[in-house]
DNA sequence: CTTCCCTTGCAACTTGGTTGCATACGTATT
DNA sequence: AATACGTATGCAACCAAGTTGCAAGGGAAG
């Protein structure tokens, strides 16, 4: 999806040692259309380089630690990894299908109103809105998933 | 929360056979705050009767179905689940707690705009909305959790 | 060249939930 | 009353996703 970050750099960015593990984890999200499952980032890492089950869970821990990137759930028990708000990635809601767990990006200003202006009293603090369209999707709606 | 849902009525709407167990997870869900997490659900009817624990996972996947209670994520991997929307039970945003994983339900009328009216092109059937307010809550900012 | 810290790997484990199958119970049928 | 059938519940074993503990590699500092 991106080809204009330079994820060497925003690794650096949050203080994080860039090694070419992070960097092949941080942009296989980057360069998704949608959140993956870690299972899927594996996958495609492990068509270029050899990783390990717990190296990728500990590099997306730290991803997400660092706000680079976000994790998602779908109403499944896996986690789907998606990149953190930024420059060249602007906050954004998604479509969540309840059947088979897809999460879609949504467009950024979907929404008519900027929501990170309410602030709910007596809440501690918060750090970000999260909007999901939870539904049926294209696919398991005709193929019958 | 809530002692003006008849329960077993509610419970025979959707077409579910309102056994002492049924309504007693439903009627647990129903008078709480918040959404529980499944071993919540637990202790409190254990105290009165006794349930086993894929019974109450298999009761807790039939209200859910039938849209009677809701099932949500905390950022852990235990699910909460809460009353779904209807008379005494509108639909509404909640804080969560990426920390403790506390999920607290918030106003219905937070937001400022009518979010179900908005409609993403091209993904299929959108069935809910769902707004989330992550942060830390109070106890974790002060106590330290 | 030794020390230290950070990153990665491997195996075993944990957790929350699920499957398969047996039992109980209520209602309908003979 | 006896039988059969469908649904609800229980028990034990299992599963998937992620986590822990610990060892090994590798590079910069001393």
């Amino acid at each position: 999806m991106c080809e204009r970050c330079n994820y060497l750099e925003m690794l650096q960015a949050v203080g994080l040692d860039p090694t070419p593990l992070r960097e092949a984890v941080f942009r296989c999200v980057g360069e998704e259309s949608r959140p993956l499952v870690a299972a899927e980032i594996m996958t495609r890492i492990q068509s270029r380089m050899s990783i390990n089950k717990v190296t990728l869970y500990r590099i997306l821990d730290l991803l997400v630690d660092s706000g680079l990137v976000r994790r998602l759930s779908a109403g499944d028990r896996a986690w789907r990894y998606g990149m953190g708000a930024s420059h060249h990635h602007p906050d954004h809601p998604h479509f969540v299908c309840s059947r088979c767990g897809l999460i879609e990006c949504l467009e950024p200003n979907l929404l008519p109103f900027d929501l990170t202006r309410i602030h709910p009293k007596g809440k501690g603090v918060v750090r970000h809105v999260d909007v999901r369209f939870e539904g049926t999707c294209e696919k398991c709606l005709h193929g019958g998933n």
